[in-house]
DNA sequence: GCAAGCCGCTGCAAAAATTGCAGCACTGGA
DNA sequence: TCCAGTGCTGCAATTTTTGCAGCGGCTTGC
């Protein structure tokens, strides 16, 4: 859509920080984008952008307006997707920011599915912790947020949240390879690994323990699911990953899951969510009303808290 | 806002019917209007209007295109405004979709007082019945409705509510013309003038007297309000208003009104509202809030019903 | 302490777009 | 059947936008 290309330029330039990358991230000259910049600035009557000796910085006016454009924007998204979809075209592109358990198997997986109904959309995933996710939606870079243990939520709005138990991983001839539940003092017979604080993983099982007499002694920490759990396949290290985040073939893997007892570690939550008050692009709420049943379907549903 | 002006000619060839009348509107030339139309159908890659052989109509993705086109000039208009305000220029324009019975004493006694404090909001006043007064906030042709006695609420976002007892007046000399309130059968022994059934002081009338063995028999129906209300004064003829619609001077008028029993008549509610979901300028809820505050201190507050 | 590197901004000419005029084809009503 | 009214198009004039080169200001690193 040609009429909002300045909104674009705005928003171009607000993530850039600069009006010369913008401008080349843009591919035209500094010259046309800045000028733009100052008729904008002109017809609104206030300056948008504070001009700052290494770039441009958003001014109080400019933090107003931007909100609206990113939301102008996504909104002729939504149009646009919904005037495709009343002539049977089913495409658009849809944006997810998402904790790192669901990257290696759900997530490929429902998208896959999804894409085989309709080719012609095109998806985009961020890996971002839950922080960073919520920021995502509210910047519009993303439109969807699949995360697991959120920690604000003022801007979130909640689709599904389903329970996710922590399990306990070891490799497959551990001593505690067994079926069923196990207790978390037998887990720290054995040396653990466990994300940093950045990960929900690591925060239920902080505030489990808080109220245990168990103390967390991780030998290895690392904010990184895939090297803590190819670790963890050397030796009797134990590491832990909720549920969706572990491949279904229960007996083609290297590794064994077993859930942590509930007495010792209640489950975490993973949240589906958009923004707040935002109205989805038809691809977006359709894929959103897959993984939902998708995930109702693998997990119990939990209640708000 | 420049660049908006597409989204402007769209609103206005919708508004005009045909794209020859909205260029004159527009003071542009069909031709420009035309070319910048057919431009952005292509960019939309469907036709936004259908080609009738008196002009144009709006094609199902044009409906679609029309609600988004609107909703983002108002809102534009909202971010104009609060960054107006920060930097301390009250200035703005606000829309009044409204019943009749405001426009004598009322609206103009308040938008006098709103215009003291703020000399740079601009007024617009449009007398509407009760149905096209939630469709102009609808096509935001209207910020805020005052209206008596809305008949669908659908799109409509209540402020305030205020109850208004129909009643009835008459010239000074009248027989009736004492105070207290007034059984209305004792009105019906006069010659009764009263407004047509797109009022709501009518259908509140007409309600009440269905649940009675009382039969209305107009002499005089009209549907101006200012023509009853002098008509009444030539004769014994009665004629009916809201308090809101009656000058508080108690003596100065050349008439006397008084209020119908309850028994006989419940009283009406006055609404003031939004366009549900939007949100305002500041000028705009600054004035709500205001006259909110006037209604309220007036008028007994009603229950959401 | 001074040069190098970014930055935003501006004068001027080229390039691109928008606009206006005149005119065409079409339709429905008098 | 004619006429008024509609949307649309080729072409030329006009307006707007863009790009190039360069200026002055500021921070950073040697």
């Amino acid at each position: 859509m040609r009429h909002l290309m300045p909104l674009r330029y705005i928003d171009a330039v607000v993530r850039a920080g600069s009006i010369r990358k913008a401008a080349e991230a843009l591919a035209i000259t500094s010259t046309a984008l800045n000028r733009r910049i100052l008729a904008m600035e002109q017809e609104l009557g206030v300056p948008i952008f504070e001009r700052l000796p290494r770039g441009v910085r958003l001014s109080t006016a400019g933090e107003i307006l931007i909100q609206h454009v990113r939301s102008q924007l996504s909104d002729m998204e939504r149009v646009r997707s919904q005037i495709a979809d009343l002539s049977g075209v089913r495409r658009g592109h849809i944006a997810i920011a998402c904790s790192q358990a669901v990257l290696p198997v759900f997530l490929p997986q429902q998208i896959a599915l999804y894409r085989r109904e309709h080719p012609a959309v095109t998806f985009r995933v961020y890996r971002r912790d839950r922080e960073a996710a919520e920021q995502a939606l509210v910047d519009h870079t993303a439109d969807l947020a699949l995360v697991f243990e959120p920690v604000r939520l003022s801007a979130f709005e909640t689709l599904l949240a389903v329970q996710q138990p922590i399990h306990a991983m070891m490799c497959k001839g551990h001593p505690l390879a067994k079926a069923g539940p196990v207790r978390l003092r037998d887990c720290m017979r054995y040396p653990i690994a466990i994300p940093t604080h950045l990960y929900g993983v690591r925060s239920v099982l902080d505030t489990a323990v808080l109220r245990s007499s168990i103390k967390l002694q991780p030998a290895i920490e690392s904010d990184s699911f895939e090297f803590l759990r190819h670790y963890a396949r050397q030796d009797t290290t134990i590491c832990f990953q909720i549920p969706i985040g572990i491949a279904s073939a229960p007996k083609g893997g290297d590794d064994v899951s077993r859930p942590i007892d509930d007495r010792d570690v209640p489950p975490g939550i993973l949240y589906l969510g958009q923004l707040r008050g935002r109205s989805l692009p038809v691809a977006v709420s359709r894929f959103a009303a897959q993984i939902s049943s998708a995930l109702a379907r693998m997990f119990e549903e939990a209640q708000p808290r």
